[in-house]
Parts: structure tokens; C-alpha cells; sequence
DNA sequence: TTGAAAGCGCTAACAT
DNA sequence: ATGTTAGCGCTTTCAA
């Protein structure tokens, strides 16, 4: 592996010059960046990363704190980190905590030990003790789709709650009045959020919300599966179900199926995410749609501003979610 | 931020002996080694990564190339693939290649600006130039999934024809004799090797190959919708349609429920890879389970394995698949 | 515009 | 068992 010294050496220059004729091109003369070039060219001579950021101080990785890439939705938010930071020349270190704060505090070290130069972290929850960064400095973390309340960084995320709301009040236009909810993980800001939208549009109808509606959940069809046969059980059964994402969605379609129940004759199913599957379920989902990509795109280029310092940028980004009506919602048998 | 010196200082030894006393404790005595564990505590000493990656000449990182993360089979075996790394002290660098070649050949120039010491490849490419790694060296590389005929590294892989057969002769077992098949990339040896797989089941029962029933595909629901579109006007129609994904035989169905067709009763409809939705699918889809996370698992002991030159293990694994028989193959009508 | 030289934080060979 | 010391490959002052 041939270093910065043998092409000074073959380049008939200074390793400084080398460096420089790399780094700002601009500033050495036509004649020796022609020759350092050529030089570089017959050595096959790359950088040494680890000395380069070692030396400078930059990791130029990102490290990204996924609950679980094994969600569809998750998996389009890291597609566009990963495409943004390499659009900046940065590097995405993948870390798949499935939610463990044990695993988010480690991962988070990695800041501190330089091996990534900060954090996207798709959860709220901040893995930062707090005296991991000097005093004064921000944080150099981003938090993204799942905000915290109090984030002590920029945030992006969607209105959860205004969402939930449009959502409920899609099904009650329909002329549902019974209208469960199969929630995200009990003590998630999202579950608060988009339960207190859906409380916001029954109450906004004059429909009294009934607790035993609420199924507790987790995001995967598993939960949305396992939420409904507790819903079947139920002495007056809800005539809509409102699903904190597609996948358990898929998963609440499936079983009511199993009860010989039909979608939306029989009960109406909303999800939320708008997976690439949604539009593939039998019948279509009626669902919120998430920006996902730019979710990750979005994220990836506020953390950079804190990084590099460039201007401190909107620190609380909203984006827009989108109300897709598909076939499974429906007005309630008559 | 305190460096290595500054705990060798607090601790009044020297900071050979904080390096030690961190990598190999040991080695040193129980006295020394309380002393600068208490003192690398006050400190909050944390090594700088950068620099021990950078003089021991390890990143201690691995680059994933992968076709699309936006998968859900793929995103298994990133799961797989993360844990075991984490496991073993590696950290993943997640590159999403869109299984475009330019960009498989710049992220594998990683290894040799020693950003990652070595590559996992989902897709069957050798994004190393020739004159990349050392001649007599391995190349540091495990191709996986998708694998090379004539992988210059270790490989892991599932046997494609035979499970292909083994799908193909279940549908021909419940009566079939018209039986499609929704293909993966035209390049693609899985593609090459599924559809052999497909042939070697059809000739063993005398059935004519009909070219007609083969469809080309992506992997996507999406391309399964339109293949169907395409099958549907052929003259004769199958039977049954062999689905190289899941995700091709979730929008196949789809696409046969828009025409009025019923799976299995009038199509039967077989997919490949068993992902989570495949059980939540309507109906039930029956598939070749692939060990996704196992996949990962595997390739990543196996590329350590050449990094840390610890035996070369077995070179070309082949994993174990299975036939999971749902509700949405069965006999043709009469 | 270019070169000389210091040094980033750590590891490892060598010496004690 | 511990200390001394020479760098790893690069960037970046500072001086010319």
C-alpha cells in the first residue's frame, strides 16, 4: 500500500503539497497538481482514512439508532440517510438497539470514543449521559420519527397527533362510532400523540371514548394479529379499527378474515405509515402516509449543520403526513 | 477530552501500561491494574478510536453492500449480520447499492482506504478491481445470498435449484401442469438457478416447458402486479404461479383478487424467501423459508475469519431451506 | 506557491 | 511487570 510520502517522493514535492493538491487543488499551481496527480495515478495511491480522520478529527460517520431495521418503515428512513450522508461524504454505522437503552447508551459512546461524529436516533430517547459532551457544545445528535418531549437536540417528525385526529375523522365521517385502536408501545410519545388525536376528533363528534378499545401494541402484524382476537371478544365489537401502523394492520386484516369477517363490509381498518405493501393488502389500506425518505434525508442534513457548524438551521421540523383512502375503510353495516 | 497520557499521569505509570492495562489485563499486576482502572474512571477516559484503529491498523469495521435495504428479506439479514458483528467487537458500515456496479466499486474502495477491513456482498458482483488486495492475499470479502459461480471468496447461500424444485414439485403434486413463474433480475444466478430448479421439476414429470409462462421480475410486489397483468392475457392461462419473492407473490395476488380470481381456487400462487408478511398474507402464502438472519450470522464469522486469519473455516457454505406449505397453493379446479 | 517539521493518540518493540 | 521510545499517515502551522 503506497502512502502520501512515495508520491511526494515520486511527484518530486513535499508531502504537504500532496496533501493539498488533494484537499484544495486551487491552491497549488497547474504545473505541480499536474504532476502530484500523475503521480498519484501510477501509485494507486488512496488515502489512508483512518490517518485522515485521526489526524482531522472527523470520524465522517454518522451512527444511526434503529429500534428495528427488521420494519419496513424504519428500513426506507435509513435508505435516506444512507443516501444523504453519502451525497455529504459521510459514512452510516448501522446500530440495531430493538429499543434496548443499554444498547443505545453504548452505541452512543461511539461519539465519545470519536468512531462516529454524532447520532440520528430513531426513538425517544436520549442515550447521552449527561456529561458526555462539553458544556456549551450542542449535542451532536438528531432525533427523528419518534421525538422526545424535552429533545435537547433538533428533532424531525410529523404532526402524530393532528394526523390520528384526520384519520379518526375519516372513519367518523364514514359514520363510525365504535372505533378502536390498536396503539404503538405504551409509553412511546407516538402512542400518546395519536391517541390523544383520535380522543380529539371522537370528542370533536360527541362520541364518548370507551378504554376497552385501546389495545395495547407493539408495530409488528403479530400485535395487530393478536389485538384483534381480543376485539372479537369484546360484548359490542368496534365496527372500525384504527392501527398505529400498516404492518400490524396486515396483521388485524388477516385475523379478521380467520373470523369470517370481511374488510370493510364488517369492520373498517385503517393503518399508518403507508408501507409498500398498503396498497398490496386485500383490501388496499386506507392509511396516513409518512414521508420516510426524507425523514432520513432531512435528519442526516441537520445533523451535519451541528457538525460542521454551518448555521444552526430549523431545530424542530415538522413535515406533512397524507390522509391515502384506500378500500378498507368503508361506512359501518347499516 | 483526556487522552491516554493524562490517565498514565493520574495514575503515575506509564501509558504502555494504560494500554496494556486496557487490551490485555492480565498482564499486568493486580496493583497497577486498580490503579489505572481508577484512574482512567476519574478521568472518563474513553481511547480514541481514530487513533487505535489508525496505528493498529484495523477499523474494526465491515461494509454491507446491499441491492436495497427497502427489502424486507434483506433487512434480516443486515439484522443477522449486525448482531453477530456487534458480538465481535466489528461495527457495520451500511452501503445501499441499488445493486448499481459504479457504486458497489466505490464503497469496496473502502477496504482499501482502510475505512472497513473487509466487505459483505448481498448480490453477486466482485466490486474488487483485480490489482486491489495483495496477490497470495485472501480477498476480504463473504458473498452471500446472491452468490458468484466463481466467487473469488468464501460464500453462503441456500441451494436455489433444489429448493426451487422442491416448491415446484409441491405445486405439481396437487395437480399442476400450467404453472408459471414470476421471475427475479434476468442477470441474476439465483434467477439461473431457480428457474433450472423450476425445469428440472417439470421434465421429471413430463411436462413441456412453455417460455411463455415465464415472466421477468425485480423482486418487488410491484413487478409481481404487472407480470400478472401480463399472464392474465395469455390464451391459455396457468394454474399456478411460482413467485422468486414473496413480495413478487404478495402483488401477484393482489392482482389476481382485482381480476375477480380467487387464490388458491383458481390460481394457486407460491412465493419465495418467507418473510413476516407471508403468514399475515390473504391467504397465507406458502414459500421457501430462507434463513435470513443466519445468512448474516454466517457471513460475517466467515469474513473474521479471513480478517483475523484464524483458520479458514469452510469456504462455500450452503444453508439449509424449507418448504412452508400455507393456504394459497392447492389443487387446480377440475 | 512550496517545504520543513510538529504532532494527533495510540501500540508495540525493545529495554530494563 | 513496567517504562522508553519510535513511529503509524496524515494535516497544518510556520517559515521561506
Amino acid at each position: 500500500m503506497s502512502n502520501i510520502r512515495k508520491v511526494a517522493e515520486l511527484a518530486g514535492v513535499s508531502v504537504a503539497t500532496v496533501s493539498r493538491t488533494l484537499k484544495s487543488p486551487d491552491i497549488v499551481s497547474p504545473a505541480t497538481r499536474d504532476k502530484v496527480l500523475q503521480a498519484v495515478e501510477t501509485a494507486g495511491y488512496r488515502p489512508n482514512r483512518m490517518a485522515v480522520q485521526f489526524r482531522s478529527r472527523r470520524s465522517h460517520n454518522l451512527a444511526v439508532l434503529v429500534p428495528t431495521i427488521a420494519n419496513t418503515f424504519f428500513a426506507r428512513v435509513i435508505a435516506g440517510i444512507q443516501q444523504a450522508a453519502r451525497e455529504q461524504g459521510y459514512g452510516v454505522l448501522l446500530c440495531n438497539t430493538l429499543g434496548r437503552e443499554e444498547e443505545e447508551l453504548q452505541y452512543a459512546g461511539m461519539v465519545a470514543a470519536r468512531q462516529a461524529d454524532g447520532i440520528i436516533q430513531l426513538r425517544a430517547f436520549n442515550p447521552f449521559p449527561e456529561d458526555a459532551v462539553e458544556p456549551g457544545q450542542a449535542l451532536p445528535m438528531v432525533n427523528a420519527c419518534e421525538v422526545l418531549d424535552d429533545a435537547p437536540c433538533p428533532t424531525v417528525k410529523i404532526d402524530n397527533r393532528a394526523a390520528a385526529r384526520t384519520l379518526t375523522e375519516h372513519l367518523i365521517a364514514l359514520g363510525h362510532r365504535r372505533i378502536a385502536m390498536i396503539q404503538g408501545p405504551r409509553r412511546s410519545p407516538l402512542t400518546r400523540d395519536r391517541v390523544a388525536g383520535y380522543r380529539d376528533a371522537l370528542e370533536a363528534a360527541g362520541i364518548v371514548p370507551d378504554d376497552a378499545l385501546l389495545c395495547p401494541g407493539d408495530f409488528t402484524p403479530r400485535a395487530g394479529h393478536e389485538a384483534v382476537t381480543t376485539l372479537l371478544d369484546r360484548t359490542v365489537r368496534p365496527t372500525a379499527i384504527f392501527c398505529e401502523s400498516d404492518e400490524m394492520a396486515i396483521g388485524a386484516i388477516s385475523r379478521l378474515k380467520q373470523a369470517g369477517l370481511s374488510v370493510p363490509d364488517d369492520v373498517s381498518v385503517a393503518g399508518f405509515d403507508d408501507i409498500a405493501f398498503a396498497r398490496y393488502s386485500d383490501p388496499p389500506l386506507t392509511t396516513v402516509a409518512q414521508p420516510a425518505e426524507a425523514f432520513g434525508r432531512r435528519a442526516v442534513d441537520m445533523l451535519i449543520d451541528i457538525l460542521e457548524a454551518r448555521g444552526q438551521g430549523a431545530s424542530h421540523v415538522v413535515l406533512p403526513y397524507e390522509l391515502v383512502i384506500r378500500d378498507s375503510t368503508a361506512a359501518p353495516r347499516a
